[in-house]
DNA sequence: CGATTCGGTCAACGCTCGTACAATGAGCCG
DNA sequence: CGGCTCATTGTACGAGCGTTGACCGAATCG
């Protein structure tokens, strides 16, 4: 049961702090994704990154600022396009490739309402832009429902796993969903 | 600082039971659906009821059995009709009056798994109806479908409450999400 | 009226959690 | 090589949790 005493032995001390700090993120991730905050410890991600749970107070602080770290997403960017097809693509993204940060916070944010700071700053960013994208007098709340849409969607297929929705192909969720973004991102007949 | 002494001492011991205990699941459900389960301690439902926290563990067993209990749900019944209609009247209620044993469920269940075993029937169960009443060959998915966006909208609505969504009148929403539910549960040009 | 039931309280248990801190030992630099 | 740095470990503490069981006093019953 040797570690990893047989690999190259050629990491200099950054580059091992660098990779186990990294490792720990990553079981950070996967396990504030999994079980949400409150039944996630210090002691379950340091044993699965296969380090003591004080490394990772050594290095994290807290288990609050650990979770701000992991839930910190990269880039919630919306292709430009017309805004249909633009929403359809960035959720396409979301039901294909997991993206784990983000079911970290959204696990997260229902359960513990104060670690969600950053989260509620980026919803809004994101919320904007799609508001933006969108050519009605009520804009907002078109924006809202299509963002809370995504939101349930991407719930039910990685969280909830309870209908249909969690198997099918990522094609034919699309397919159905174009006529919805459509009618709520498309023409400008707002009541505004 | 007497208690309830002045009042009508017309109690029998099984009404003061059942009031009682009455007391305390209506506690448990504010707090459940508040906290989510982990964060919901026996001692705060307790202390929210004003009783002891012992006298919970001794009506119900268990906290989990408590929750249980708690996250109940009365009927979820789907209205005859049209079914994009029918739908939106669902869709309606629970934009309206707040289903408490509902947002019970639905925050838990993202956050403790394991309680979730009977709102797996139940939804099951909603599932089925609402893809009987849909005449395409995808019927499922586009129940699923349905599914996660009424999930998607309630939670945005009560628990999440980062968008218009949260404020805007239900008669608002219900005009916008009436295309999309028709888009899904319309015409039967399914794939299938 | 005495005995019994039972709604309700209180104090304590064992456990797990986040966190703090001293110790260890291998890498780094002069 | 010798001292220093620092990644990593082990241990312990205090708090809060679910849960238990002894106990009290008023309602109930024969």
């Amino acid at each position: 049961m040797s570690r990893v005493s047989a690999e190259k032995p050629r990491r200099t001390r950054a580059d091992q702090r660098r990779e186990t700090e990294a490792r720990i993120l990553a079981a950070a991730r996967a396990t504030f994704a999994e079980l949400g905050y409150e039944r996630t410890t210090i002691r379950g991600v340091a044993s699965a990154a296969g380090v003591n749970a004080g490394l990772v107070m050594h290095y994290f602080g807290s288990k609050e600022e650990l979770f701000s770290r992991a839930a910190r997403l990269p880039e919630d960017d919306l292709p430009a396009g017309h805004p249909a097809e633009a929403l359809l693509t960035s959720l396409r993204r979301r039901l294909d490739d997991e993206p784990v940060a983000s079911l970290v916070v959204l696990r997260s944010v229902l359960t513990h309402a104060e670690a969600s700071g950053e989260f509620r700053v980026a919803a809004a960013a994101w919320l904007d832009r799609i508001g933006a994208a969108v050519p009605a007098g009520d804009a907002a709340l078109r924006a809202g429902l299509i963002s809370s849409i995504i939101t349930g969607v991407v719930i039910e297929r990685h969280l909830l796993k309870l209908s249909a929705v969690a198997d099918a192909s990522a094609d034919d969720i699309v397919a159905l969903m174009r006529p919805v973004f459509e009618s709520l991102a498309g023409e400008g007949r707002g009541t505004g």
